[in-house]
DNA sequence: AACGTTCTAGAATATTCGAAC
DNA sequence: GGTTCGAATATTCTAGAACGT
């Protein structure tokens, strides 16, 4: 009767218990041979059960049919009333054939499962989840240094900007004190000499450098920028001594009219010399925008988003607008009223700026040359006073 | 008997079995009065039960008992044989108390229970977190490519900032030369023409172009920069032939009153010609930490902790240092010494430098057309003195 | 004998049967009351265990006893032979102390591989996890507004960028317009007054300044860094109208020698003004790879890739190319050719241009001084005229 | 919607077996 | 060879779930 299978011992028994046919009153098989009966449940659990099991447990001994998979067949007896209750009860399993005592061991107890598959399928998942976590900690540590660095690198960049402009600025008022003291030194020359055969504020055809005339527009954005961006400090300092260069441009920004206007009076032509730039306005504007953003880098990341507002209210139009005059028809008015130069240049056609503009040095040189070997070559009284 | 209280009907029937004497061979209080026995399991249950429920098995009376909260009290089966064990099932509860019915109410039946999803829940959760993590890997990746793209666009500024000064440092060399220049020429025309009243080397009231100045002075930051970042030479070359600019300017800072000491020996008045701006040594100072800013892109990330450090210890003065001139007063000074214009000006008050630049732009215009009006109209003479 | 604690069955009634006086003779307290002896295995085996367990064999209930933690104590009788060996069994548990019940309750079964804590440490996992993800999502935030504030940043230091650089273009202009007007003035006064004795287009030693060449060259790259970046303008304008800054500069680089060769023609010894500077090759390259890189923002992130793979095959070699001439040489011509001047700074050696420049600078303000101070102390006729 | 009945499952302990040490 | 332990099964108590009232 002992099974040395694999079969668990509650399936051999409980085989041998409807097979036996001493217990047939109790426990048998169903007619068809597919289920079986337990006859009278009472008797069953109290004499039959303890001599198989270690217990008298109708209960525990459905457990253990529950646990293989066993189920009850359940009698639809609708009819019948309250004695039929207490019919014979029916357990059914697909292996738990007549006279197919082979088919035992397919039946398989339940592991005491509820998730073993599924525990494990989530302690991989917390690995993977922890893993994964762990390494977007790390990244995220890797771009807070990147982060981190290329702020840094984005202030030294404001500050290389700043520094930049702040010698743009420079740049630009040399160039207005070179203008201004060429301008002084033919004025003499003029007056000492000659006699002004013509206006003193148009040139021959009427043009002007637009260029010029920008570049000593600018400044004034600069120091604006200068100023806002490092210490915000009020721009209302006087024409005094040490004054700062962001004060200066202010105070050139703020007596607009004033030069002009005296000359004005005193020579009625210059009134002639208005802008003739219209999009002007819209490069101031947009400069001023641009000068907003700040050059030290505290207040940077704090005014960026008004800043930015800003910028992107203001598309960048300031290049197309700043350009909209003509250099070259101004170098050529330039040239043309000249004798040689101009002629050249005449003759080049679609010539190119820059070879242009070499020959332009070459001319500069040219102009040195001459001025030089003047003096070595044909005056040397002028070495003899030096 | 029956209760109309909310206790439900289990409770009420089971108190009233275990209280009814009529019961007692099957069910009872216990002697301590705290729980309840089922002495004869079956007969109870086949001839009890049916009285007061719907059926008669007692594993729907112990269901129920659990449902309430009852608990089976375990019989220690101490000496006692095989068949003794089939003692008396007994029940208790809290609650359950001989003499306490008032203690029914609470009794509460265990309601299908709130955790069937805590599994589920589980499982919702990890696979929250999976998505989660999942998103964040994704975002990760996207800011990973932003960052690049920065960090590209970084080094894209670098490189335009480092051109941008470097046409400035040639700017600068242009106008230097522009400068020395006109010098020249007013040198030689002064010589020329004029008799000499004044030192050559001071103006009428000693006033001076700071700005000139700086612009002459700042090629040696940039040059150092450029040398610095962009190849690390020693820049102690001498002035030889195809010296580099940083090299040159280098031993401008290195030798800084060489010149003026001998153009001092050559004409004493020139010892007066001295700095005026203070802020000079902390421009010079930051200047060079700012030009420690690599202007190529590998370094950069690297030095920027130390370039970052020493900007840090280094607030931005600079501009406010460097802008300490007064170009105004200096453009005041100039035109001061002339006729009209220093008069128009002095007029101005508050007129913006903008237009004030204008008429300066129209003068130099009007400069040219009197210049080029000049010989070619009226005045052959002015080339005379030339 | 109720067992209704939370201590497992099998301890209470193991406390039960070494207590129990009638069960002494097979199990029983030793001296000690630390531990428990078996003194006929057998007998207790199959007298006692059957009535307190569901088995009879002594391996179960050690198992048990094992389960629950007990050890066996191992008698040492070394000497002691076999029927020693039959002695008493004897287990020992920390918390099973004789007249020490309460100490019954931490004994603790061990809980072989089951998964009570399995849930509980995936339940802290999940915590721990949620929480993880929590704060690596608030982080990606954070970097995030980092990263936009960066990319604003950025996009403010393109813009900055593009304002600088047009700024610089336009003084290119300026300068170039005073380098023409110089020029043309000293033409002027040149084919007035004097006799030409050398060719006007070669200085006396044939040098010329690289810096005013490039001065006039670079605006080139600019124009088109301007426009392919802004608005990607094909810039094949001519010379009419109103042509705009890039196409003015672009076509100086379309038309390289135009401008020279006629001035070749016209005076053979030009010719000689051959380029000295071999990197200048690479120079134009460098910078027009430089200049690809967009000003305006939008098209930045696109075009970042192939322009950075661009600039990475051009190492930035540009500023040392640019660098190679030799202003001082050139400042050294000029001025050798000049009297005192030219003389002072023979004279200097090794001194730092910035020096030098400040007595430029000092000169520039002698020269207005002379300039001016003539007309006010000696030739007041000047103001007349004005 | 709460309660009741039934069948099944969960969970803890218990028993057995066998292997590791 | 004995002790401890893992693992499968067994027993018991409790709970879940479906369905009906």
């Amino acid at each position: 009767m002992k099974h040395n299978s694999n079969v668990p011992a509650f399936l051999t028994k409980l085989w041998t218990l409807v097979e036996d046919a001493e217990t047939n009153e109790f426990i048998c098989w169903s007619q068809e041979g597919n289920s079986f009966l337990v006859l009278d449940e009472q008797r069953f659990a109290k004499e039959i059960l303890p001599k198989f099991f270690k217990h008298n447990n109708m209960a525990s001994f459905v457990r253990q049919l529950n646990m293989y998979g066993f189920r009850k067949v359940m009698h639809i007896d609708s009819g019948i009333v309250k004695q039929e209750r207490d019919g014979p009860v029916e357990f059914q399993h697909p292996y738990f054939i007549h006279g197919q005592d082979d088919l035992l061991e397919n039946i398989k107890r339940k592991v005491s499962n509820t998730r073993p598959d599924d525990g494990k399928i989530r302690q991989e998942d917390l690995s993977k989840i922890l893993s994964g976590v762990q390494s977007v900690h790390e990244q995220q540590e890797n771009m807070d240094v990147r982060l981190a660095t290329l702020k840094r690198e984005n202030e030294a960049l404001w500050t290389e900007l700043s520094d930049l402009r702040q010698k743009h600025v420079q740049q630009q008022q040399v160039i207005k004190e070179l203008v201004q003291f060429i301008f002084t030194l033919a004025q003499n020359n003029h007056m000492l000499n000659l006699k002004r055969k013509r206006p003193l504020t148009l040139n021959s055809n009427g043009k002007k450098s637009k260029f010029i005339q920008q570049l000593f527009e600018e400044p004034t954005d600069h120091s604006k920028t200068t100023m806002n961006a490092h210490n915000g400090l009020k721009n209302n300092s006087d024409i005094s001594d040490d004054v700062i260069i962001c004060d200066i441009t202010d105070e050139d920004a703020e007596v607009p009219e004033a030069v002009c206007i005296p000359a004005d009076e005193g020579d009625a032509e210059i009134v002639e010399v208005t802008h003739e730039s219209s999009p002007e306005a819209t490069i101031t504007e947009d400069t001023n925008v641009a000068d907003t953003v700040p050059a030290n880098h505290e207040p940077v990341t704090k005014s960026i988003s008004e800043m930015s507002s800003l910028r992107s209210t203001l598309p960048l139009n300031k290049l197309s607008g700043l350009v909209s005059e003509d250099p070259v028809k101004l170098m050529d008015s330039i040239l043309r009223e000249n004798g040689v130069i101009s002629q050249n240049i005449n003759l080049l056609g679609k010539v190119e700026l820059m070879d242009y503009l070499d020959s332009i040095d070459c001319s500069l040189e040219d102009f040195q040359a001459m001025l030089y070997g003047k003096p070595f070559s044909t005056d040397p009284d002028i070495t003899e006073v030096l």
